[in-house]
Parts: structure tokens; sequence; C-alpha cells
DNA sequence: GATATCAATGTAAGCGCTTACATAATTTCA
DNA sequence: TGAAATTATGTAAGCGCTTACATTGATATC
């Protein structure tokens, strides 16, 4: 590229511009803006003075370059739309806000080769950490980012299997209790709608909290009738249809998350079947939808938003140099709503 | 700081470690990275194993200070709690990654103070474009983002009085549509909850629409009680609640979005107002929430996700060199649902 | 009054990369 | 076969900042 040459090249003001103009040193203007308390008043005011003049900003990049760090965090969560994400984002960046850290975020679309690219990119980007949701990725990347010394906290999941730090919750656990009370109600025919479990770990913690609930009833977890799909209302709906087209058709159907129930009572009531009366059904996550849809729905209370803000207090510890110790558990709590009641006799 | 002195020291692989072990200059591995035609197969590959070998990624802090362009554009939204503009960006960052750009958000929480801390935070990592939403905002941020020469596009908002480039819809024009419906339906006791209007063009002109509407009626806009509070279901509510028990009650209450609007309907619902038949509610945006509550709601649906890609593609060329001649005006269009009816006789 | 101490500022060496320009290696063609 | 044209690679000068270390000048201490 040549430099200078264009005529819309946009010349902007630069430390050394400032210094010229406060008639100090590069050195002092970096002073004035880092650690103003380093140098005198009368200089100060002359300095920020010529800064405002100018409209001076100073580049990212190179402060970077200079100073080694960032106080940049990364995050990369599924998707943007779904609430949950949002609402802990949100929380963990107003936490990051609050100690002068920018965040990054990214969202993969639920697609591994994305989220590892997004990783890479954060870090070229100088990310000084990095916010994760669960723990299934490849070893390749994990290694990468400790070749990297770059922090990780790993959020959303809570698996006392494995060592790596995280926040979050016992999602097979959680999912045990809601369906153990679904079965305690008399349910005996299971439908479970849930979201590919295939590197997904919630999705899959999730699955196996209701196989284990049915085992510990003496149920086989193998009559449960399992459909797996995109976390979406519509899809939430077809897979009702397709579940009450079985025979025996369940009498209450668990799904992965709010959405996908959400559309589950949609479709029920278009199939002219009554919720709870002719089929129960539960999700996770109590979204707001939740108490919106009619009746509202019985499901899992995650912390969403206190997890994005410890999650925050936990990183910044982190790019200080004290990690914690361990990793933190989350209680979540059973929504009794409308949606579940026992099964029709 | 003290370097290479701190035992915690990562020495993460450089371009010149890079070069060194392919035996080439640090020229030819640049190259290889960002224009690969450039240089021999042979080479390449031996650059490559090296890149990969030493886990190599480049810095970008330090890529953007010498290429002087960064491939990113950032975007600041109200709210990432707001699933219209959860969609649009989700929709917006896909477009911009099929181009090569990254994307840097951040959420300004509706504070003006907040939004211009993060426009500078975003210019000086050095985006090379912003998407922001609305108009609303000091001449002083306009004139720094003009100084600097940083193209900006203006989302949410088409106003044919405002020269700036814009891609959305007319705010005021789609609420004239709706409240018309409203008052081709009988109704003249109109109620209106908006988000606070001081900041914030897009809820200023939704109120505007409404009261354009009642003019074209013959009817005096003053009459219409407008409560301004936030947006959330919670303070829809509220609203509701108060707008309730004021003489003569209203018999529609037009709300500034769906969020507020499902408020609205759950609150009505628990004074044991029927909805319509005693009170009909209005909501804005078409989320999915409008959908899932019941009676869904009518309200006016905007092309969110169309919006957001749109405008990625805008901005792409706008970084390019090409600039839109003229601002997109989106269509929105009405959705009349189980909310609206005419007023109890 | 000479010296030690301290605060305020300046000097200049990088941080890791890109790229204009120089040079070397190869191909083309008279 | 040799000069010109073409292609591949190397050299080195920054990009805008931070910060270790050097310098200066003022004040405190003997």
């Amino acid at each position: 590229m040549s430099r200078n040459t264009k005529e819309s090249e946009h010349n902007l003001p630069t430390l050394v511009d400032v210094a010229a103009r406060a008639r100090v040193s590069t050195a002092t203007v970096s002073r004035c803006l880092n650690s103003p308390g380093q140098v005198q008043e009368r200089t100060r005011d002359r300095v920020m003075t010529a800064v405002q003049e100018l409209g001076y900003s100073p580049n990212f990049g190179a402060r970077a370059l200079a100073a080694r760090r960032t106080n940049t965090i990364g995050a990369i969560i599924p998707t943007m739309e779904n609430a949950i994400f949002a609402r802990a984002i949100q929380a963990f960046q107003e936490e990051l806000h609050a100690s002068g850290v920018t965040l990054l975020v990214s969202s993969s679309s639920y697609r591994a080769e994305i989220e590892e690219e997004q990783i890479r990119t954060l870090v070229a980007r100088g990310a000084d950490a990095l916010l994760l949701i669960g723990h299934d990725r490849s070893p390749a990347i994990y290694q990468f980012l400790e070749n990297r010394g770059i922090p990780v906290l790993i959020s959303w999941a809570y698996d006392p299997e494995v060592a790596r730090l995280s926040i979050g919750f016992d999602n097979r656990r959680a999912m045990a209790g809601l369906a153990t009370e679904v079965l305690r109600q008399g349910h005996r025919q299971i439908g479970i709608i849930s979201a590919d479990c295939v590197g997904n770990d919630r999705a899959r913690a999730r699955v196996n909290g209701v196989h284990d609930a049915m085992r510990a009833q003496g149920l086989d977890p193998a009559t449960a009738h399992l459909i797996e799909t995109h976390y979406s209302i519509e899809n939430g709906a077809k897979a009702l249809r397709h579940l009450m087209d079985l025979t025996p058709r369940p009498t209450a159907v668990i799904c992965g998350n709010d959405v996908l129930a959400v559309g589950a009572v949609q479709m029920a009531r278009e199939l002219g079947l009554a919720v709870p009366g002719d089929v129960s059904i539960t999700g996770f996550d109590d979204i707001e939808l939740a108490r919106v849809v009619d009746p509202p729905l019985t499901t899992v209370h995650v912390p969403h938003r206190d997890m994005g803000r410890q999650a925050a207090r936990l990183l910044v510890d982190m790019v200080a140099g004290h990690p914690a110790s361990e990793s933190v558990l989350l209680e979540t709590n059973l929504c009794l709503r409308g949606t579940l009641a026992p099964p029709p006799v």
C-alpha cells in the first residue's frame, strides 16, 4: 500500500503530535494518560489541552504491542438469539466494565469449527483471557490455549469429572431432579426433546439426567423416546408432533430447554391436546418466555445473570494471577408451574 | 513492567521465529500468510510447516499497526437482552463473517455516556467502521467520527429529515399505521406506554406516530395518556396498572415495543381484565414473545434479520470506499392478531 | 556550601508486523 | 548465448506506543 499518497489518507494525531503541541516528550504524554499521578499538574493540564485540541485518542494496537496486555477478555457463546446467553453476557459485560476490562464477544452458531476459528481470532486480538461455554471441544484447541498461557474459564457446566476450571451448574443432576418430579407424578411414557448431543456436553448431561431418574425408579431409559434437533420454537413444535404420533404416546415430554418446550406447548395446543391434561411438558432455563406462555412452563431456573457476574470476577482474578482454586457450583431450582400434572387416567 | 524477568513470561513465537525455522526472511512469512500466491509452493510449505510446529498465530495489534487496517467492524446496541437486537446482530455477524470481517459488539444499556465511551474504545481498537442504533447522540461524537474518517451506518431508523446514511424503517409512519387501525376500530381513549423519549429517537418517533394518527382523525393527541419507562415486561405491567386506574380509562393501550406490551397483557389478566374484550393492547417489533403470549399480540413486524444482513453489506462497501448513495428504507407490516378489537360498548 | 535525595521529565530501545524497494534467481526471446 | 523481462526472496524502515534508564533541577541534610 502506498503511504501518504492516497488523498483520502486521514492522518490522525499521534502521541508525537500531542507531545509537540504540549512541548513535552512522548513519555510524559504517555504518563499523563496512564498514570497521571506521576506528572505535575501544570504539565498535565498542558498535555490534556493538547489532547483535546487535537482530538487525540490512543491507538489500541500500538498500545497493546508496547504494553503487552490488552485489558480485554473474550467470550464465545453459541448464539445471541437465546435469552440465556444474552442475559449472562450482559451481566458479564457489566461486571467486566466495572473492572476496566473490555469484552469481545462472538457467537459460533453451535459450530465447533467456527468456535475454533473465533478462539484463535480472539487470542490473536490479544484477549487476556477467555470465557467459553461447556467443555466439549478438541484437545488441540485446549493445548493451543495452554501454550499461549491464556486463562480459560468454562461456564454453563459443572462436571466434577473434569479438572478444568469452570463455573456453572450440574446439568445432569438438575435435569434428574426435574425428571424425578415428573416420574413422581406418575408418568411412565416419557418423550425427550433435546439439542444435538454431539459436541454439546450440556445437552448430553441433561438427557443423562433424565435417564438417571428413570433408572432410579427402575425404569428402562431406552423406553424414553429421544428426539434431537436444533434449539428453536419451531423445532420444538415439530418434535412434539412427532412424539404425539408414537404408540404408546408419551404422557410427559421433557425438553432440553425452554425454547423447545414453548414450541412443544404451542404445538400441543394446535393439535387440540390439553397441557397438562393430555400431555405434560417441561423446559429448562427459566427464560422470560417460560412465564409468558400459557400455561406457564414447569422448568428449571438457572441463575444466568449471577453466573455471568461471577464469571467476570473469576476471570479478572485469573488474569491478575489469582486463579480460583476450584470450580464454582451454582444452584438451580425447580420451578413447578402449570405445564406439569399427573398423566391422564 | 520488567521484561523477560517474570518466570511466568510466555514467550510466544513471532514472525521472526517462524522465519528462522523455515530459513526464510520475515517478509516471506508475512507474504505466505497474507498473499500466499506471491510465494513459491515449496517455500510456502516450509513456512506453513514451521507455523504449525511452533503454533504461531499473528499478533493482531502489530498487524493492525503495520497494515493500518483491522478488518473489524464495531457495533453498539442498547442491550443484548432484547431479542430484536440479538437477532439483528446475529445476522449482521454472519454476513460480516462471510466477508472476512470480525465484529466487535458492545452494549450501552441505553446510556449515552456509556455509548460514547464505547464508540471511542471501538475506534481506538481500530474498528474500520461502526454500526450504531438510532440518530440521537451528541454532535461532538459525530464530529469525532468524521475527523477520524470512520464510516458510520445508523440502523433502526429511517428519517428523511436526517442526512446521515442509515438503514431502517420509518418508526413514525409504522406506528401511525398501527394507531390508525386502533382508531379505526373505534377506540377514542388511548394510553401509550413508551420507552424514555429523551435520547431515543425511535421511541419518540413512535409516540409521534400515534399522535399523527390521532390528529388525522381529528383527535387531540394531548388526550392520550403517555407513560415513559424502561423497556421490560415488569415495567409494561406496572404502566398498565397505572393506566387502568385512570378516568376515563383507556380502551386501547399502544406500547412502544412487544416487551412492554407483553407485560401489559399479563397485568391485564392479573387485574381480571379481558384482552381484547375490556382493553386492547398493541406492541411493536414482532419478537417471538408476541406469538407466545395469549392472545397473540397485535404488533408491527420489523425485518430485523434482514436489516442486520443488509447493514453488514453496506458497511463492508463503505469500508471499501463505496458508500451507498442514499439511506435504505425497509418495510414493516402490521400483524393483526388477538389483542386488538373494538372497544367494549 | 557540598552532598545526598527525590520528583519531574527526557531519551531511546523496542513491541511484532507489513511493505517499498533492492537484490537474486529464473525464464523468455532475439 | 546474452540481455531483458519476470518472478521469488531479502533488507530494513517504519507503524504508535510504553517504559527502563538517564538526566535535570529542586529541596533536604550535614
